[in-house]
RNA sequence: GGUACCUUAGCUCAGAUGGUAGAGCAACGGACUGAAAAUCCGUGUGUCCCCAGUUCGAUUCUGGGAGGUACCA
């Protein structure tokens, strides 16, 4: 990829959900002839459609995307899957491409791929199991125990309310009989390509606004229906998800169809603000209203053009 | 029109025999390197409907007004 990959540019699309960044990514997509890499942990996968807010097959046409329907709800992928797989892409596509868009709201996603992630060593199904089941029997007293002993210096900094955390933590410490620390060494990889870090906002109010009517627009296009074919799977992670979880709560009788609705708005205003957080403290972005196409030209033409006169 | 009750946070409501108030939900802020649309942490944001009276002091008591609900006409 070195050599490939000199004056090739990444451009990465961050925002909340909602923003409007499957348009802007496709626009630019189109400008440059390139593809779509979508970083959505949740449009990766087939079976999820309405709920997803996937770019429908028009929107797609003479797009090529990638990670869109690339994975079955009952396949296990990470991130650590995902930084080899999107790098494995680009490779290919920078052979024919000077520009790759990269978008999504996972931030945790997208800063993979433009920045890289520590080497952890990859977790075994015994492993897996043996932390859930110290989990179940001694809840997360136990987790932090274990943490504490096998990784003191991890515990001092870890949020240790948090088991998903924990957990993990855990999990890197009995299969390496190594401290989870010894590999989180939170370095930035330099990538053999430019990365420009283009972000969407919009004010509070006007976002959840958009929030408000995709979501019944959703639910007009049949997201209840999608849900309830899930139902056999509701235990997968795949379908620990906005949109999905709230009807599963329904069909057991414990909300209104409108309380769902209701729900479902408010979870994915939640998730909104959580992505906003993520992406003011994580990498330097330049902000751009979602309609201001031209001030988004104009910066990406001025950054690849001083990039190639370096 | 009459009678009773009500009006406190964005919503539903609690409360102090007078010393400017607190719950749930919402909202807001934050953390976060392999399940991340997940997971976890923090924060009360207020003309206590309005006007006048009593009082050192009124959101609380008194009177009047406005709005709401119920019943009676």
């Amino acid at each position: 990829m070195e050599d490939v990959a000199r004056n090739k540019f990444l451009i990465v699309i961050g925002g909340p959900t909602a923003v409007g960044k499957t348009e802007v990514a496709i626009r630019i997509a189109q400008h440059f002839r390139t593809a779509v890499l979508s970083a959505d942990s949740r449009q990766f996968y087939r079976e999820m459609n309405i709920g997803t807010a996937k770019p429908t097959v028009e929107e797609r046409q003479g797009v090529p995307h990638y990670f869109i329907d690339s994975l079955s709800i009952t396949e296990t992928y990470s991130v650590g899957d995902f930084e080899r797989d999107a790098l494995r892409v680009l490779t290919d596509l920078f052979q024919r491409c000077e520009v790759a868009v990269l978008v999504g709201g996972s931030g945790l996603y997208l800063q993979a791929v433009y920045a890289g992630l520590d080497a952890f060593p990859p977790i075994s199904a015994a492993t897996r199991a043996c932390v859930r089941a110290g989990e179940e029997a001694g809840g997360l007293a136990w987790l932090q125990q274990q943490v504490a002993e096998l990784d003191p210096a991890y515990f001092e900094r870890v949020d240790r309310q948090n088991p998903a955390r924990l957990r993990r933590a855990l999990e890197v410490c009995l299969e390496s009989g190594l401290p989870f620390s010894a590999f989180r060494q939170q370095k930035t990889t330099k990538r053999p390509f430019h990365t420009l870090l283009l972000r969407l906002q919009l004010p509070r109010a006007e976002l959840y606004e958009r929030i408000h009517q995709r979501v019944e627009a959703m639910v007009a296009a049949g997201l209840e229906a999608e849900a309830r074919a899930l139902i056999p799977y509701r235990h997968l992670p795949a379908l620990h998800t906005v949109g999905y979880e709230e009807w599963f709560a329904f069909f057991e009788g414990k909300f209104s169809r409108q309380q769902t609705i209701e729900k479902i708005k408010q979870h994915t205003r939640n998730y909104a603000k959580r992505q906003e957080t993520w992406f003011r403290k994580h990498g330097e972005w330049m902000t751009f209203h979602p309609d201001d196409w031209q001030g988004m030209w104009q910066w990406l033409q001025e950054q690849m053009t001083k990039i190639k006169q370096r």
